[in-house]
DNA sequence: GTATTGATTTCGGTC
DNA sequence: GACCGAAGTCAATAC
């Protein structure tokens, strides 16, 4: 693939050179970008209708659309990877038509005017690597699990309980069983709620003669979070994620 | 402002050229979008790195940022509204630069080669108009209260408890309260200890004699979720969306 | 496939 | 600004 070849763009054009030009990067699994006056339909899950604006579209060669408004870090429209993308010309009108079944959604975009139509030639070989998750807080506790307590002893993550999976169950100095529910940021009663669920199951599991601890590690909790660990006996540890 | 001036585009330009048109863009508030290579550090509430690849970018006058590689609905890096976006040329490379404070967080995108870059100016009045939300779920059973249970008085809506507002409050035929929650879709475990919160914070705050009955109107319920129900001594009604 | 949970969740409403 | 919960959440992983 050449360089002048990895791009084709389009402005203003007539319905008929649009259609074409997509029709064939999306057979070239080449992504699509379209920008121009527009109205939406969507339906499925649920159903949406947006009246005429301007907008940018994306085709992904996966099947994925991408219907984005000047607001906004979310699109406004999408169908998620899997779908299949047509194109089509009514009326002198571009429509461009997205669908997939399990779940049955279609997304259409109907143009009144195409100001920029674009196909890009797509090589990403790279891999996103990310830090600061909840997965590295893990692994920090993991390597030094007094940042929890002082004797506390990780024996096992992710252990399977009835209720769920626990991100790090353990011992601390007295043997008594540890649950510890991790989040990289501050939390909720629902937190609380899913550390409370996790407690219960482990104590109906293990016919424990103690009561299982809990503790919620995380930088820091919300006041009725607080509240509610207090009423279900259970713990808080603030940490931060490693920067 | 005129067709012809509402869209400029380059492809393959100069960094310069390209840097001049994007600064513009960003001035009088213009979507901006960049096709190349290029390679994005994140550093912020986590921080990420993602090395040489082909890559879709948007910037828009709203300050949000969005990196799209050829594959996924989401994004692989972005930044939200409000962010401020800069572009610069080092070493003959362009330099997309967004960044916020609270929290503190900085993209940075440098370009190998810049294959397209455009410039929109965007006009979108419209607002979207969704239906099948819960919300919609709502007003049906406000309008049809036997769908819950033949006999069921709604009393109020969004009711404030410690635990958080209930969907719809009422009372069944014989005067119990009725806590009622709300899913559009399937739920799990935690809708159900949201509704478990709700019973109890309303049990304790009306002292009620009799116990507070807890309903969860959903599509369905997963097998966790039907059994902390059971648990819970909540209970299910199947109801789905209207379509 | 379903189920469960994390996410740089985002987003909207309310206090 | 914090908090709370919905979302057509999406995405990854386990089963």
């Amino acid at each position: 693939m050449t360089a002048d070849s990895a791009v084709e763009t389009l402005s203003y054009p007539e319905a008929d050179t649009v259609s074409d030009l997509v029709a064939r990067a999306i057979d070239r699994g080449a992504m699509v970008t379209l920008f121009g006056r527009c109205t939406v339909e969507y339906d499925g899950r649920a159903a949406s209708s947006l009246g005429p604006g301007d907008r940018h579209v994306t085709l992904k060669p996966d099947g994925a659309a991408l219907v984005h408004t000047d607001e906004g870090q979310q699109p406004v429209n999408w169908q998620p990877p899997g779908c299949d993308h047509a194109v089509a010309v009514t009326d002198g009108a571009l429509e461009v038509h997205s669908e997939r079944s399990n779940p049955a959604e279609t997304l259409d975009v109907t143009f009144e005017t195409v100001a920029h139509a674009a196909a890009f030639d797509v090589s990403d070989p790279e891999e996103l690597a990310v830090t600061g998750t909840e997965a590295d807080l893990k692994d920090r506790i993991l390597a030094e699990p007094d940042l929890v307590e002082a004797g506390f002893t990780p024996l096992a993550t992710e252990r399977e309980t009835p209720a769920g999976a626990v991100d790090i169950y353990g011992e601390d100095a007295t043997g008594r069983t540890v649950v510890v529910e991790l989040k990289r940021r501050r939390v909720g009663p629902d937190a609380v709620g899913q550390l409370d669920r996790y407690v219960g199951a482990l104590e109906r599991d293990l016919h424990a003669q103690t009561e299982v601890r809990g503790i919620l590690v995380a930088p820091s909790v919300t006041d009725r979070a607080r509240q509610l660990l207090a009423k279900k006996g259970l713990e808080f540890v603030s940490l931060e994620p490693t920067q």
